[in-house]
DNA sequence: TGACAAGTATATCATAATGAAATATATATT
DNA sequence: AATATATATTTCATTATGATATACTTGTCA
């Protein structure tokens, strides 16, 4: 059996929020949320499509003024439960594909500083995120959610999250950065890059 | 345009150590480098088969004593100029799918508990990994690399790589947890659970 | 002897996911 | 009139996943 559709219950999860079009869909997931989940308009229509067919979302075409017509899903009751059910089972965990390390960790035949500059790379993305995620927190902290709302901690929380992640993978940079410097001032460096 | 095949350059890179077969690159692909890349055989036997028809590697048939018959694949001059090009190249950053989020995100209907647990064997995991980390590490450490052997240091760089990262997500674990808590504990949090 | 598990090795398949481009409409800008 | 921009959906080739099927050999234990 192939992995589990995810995406089937990312779009239910969205559609919880409020019924929405595949587009508004795909600019939410490369929102606030685009630290931990993707989605792609490949998938996400024809999964639209087959949850519509299942019973689980609903369309409804709307004539927006000047815009092309959009295709509003709302989730269903049954697609309510289906979420629910899944939310209640553990999560599977990720098989990771970095590319840097692979390309560090067959590296050993290219120059020191082409490794660096990847790991420099590597690190002012880290740094962009992290500025980033200081602005979602700043918004999610000073929203007013409105007389006694109580707010769900876990838009924080997924937050935290990406903050942990990048700031240890920005100092694992500079620890890259001095191991390496080190190899570009040694005598074997040298007879290295020389070849 | 697709994402380029990686899993083409993860082979070739494999078979830069030594010449071996799929079933080897496989459980070397499991062993020590799965905490950042990972192969499955659907993927590895039909790539090295348009490998060997580009002429990026070569196939040679064994008989082992008293194994099935084996196909060796060796790195061609071209395999290995082919695989020197990508690695000088930038690294492209892996657009991240985290399902533990994504079910955090979306479990604000979820008793509170559940949550909890969920992040608890993700805390698990992490330290799993972390002492797994520190066997291959004083294996990196120990091992006798022979007169004056100059070691890559990129094992080790993409070994770091993994200890930050998991002890980074051990750390959120906890905080997440002690976050929680709090919950469980609140008044509202009570109402939450019975409904 | 014969069943059967375990390890080695390759092949195959349906499905999921990716990333980009194609298509189309309406508004705003120059 | 031409062009850019934003909205919105569709399509496509390719890559990746995870599981299962197939097959050969050795060891074991009943």
């Amino acid at each position: 059996m192939p992995k589990t559709n995810r995406t089937k219950y990312a779009i239910l999860g969205m559609l919880t929020i409020k019924p929405m079009s595949g587009y508004e869909m795909k600019k939410r997931f490369d929102g606030s949320i685009a630290h931990f989940w993707n989605e792609n308009y490949g998938h996400i229509y024809p999964v639209l499509k087959r949850l519509e067919l299942e019973g689980l979302v609903t369309k409804k075409t709307e004539q927006a003024s000047g815009n092309p017509p959009r295709n509003i899903y709302s989730v269903t009751d049954r697609g309510r439960r289906e979420l629910h059910d899944w939310l209640l089972l553990p999560a599977e965990r990720p098989t990771l594909r970095i590319e840097l390390l692979l390309k560090l960790f067959f590296g050993y035949g290219i120059p020191v500083e082409n490794a660096m500059e990847k790991v420099r790379m590597e690190k002012a993305a880290c740094e962009q995120a992290l500025h980033t995620f200081e602005q979602i927190e700043e918004h999610l902290l000073s929203v007013d959610h409105g007389e006694g709302a109580k707010v769900t901690p876990y838009a924080l929380i997924t937050l935290r999250y990406g903050q942990h992640y990048y700031r240890a993978i920005a100092d694992w940079c500079d620890e890259t950065l001095s191991t390496l410097e080190k190899r570009t001032s040694s005598p074997e460096a040298r007879d290295e890059e020389r070849k």
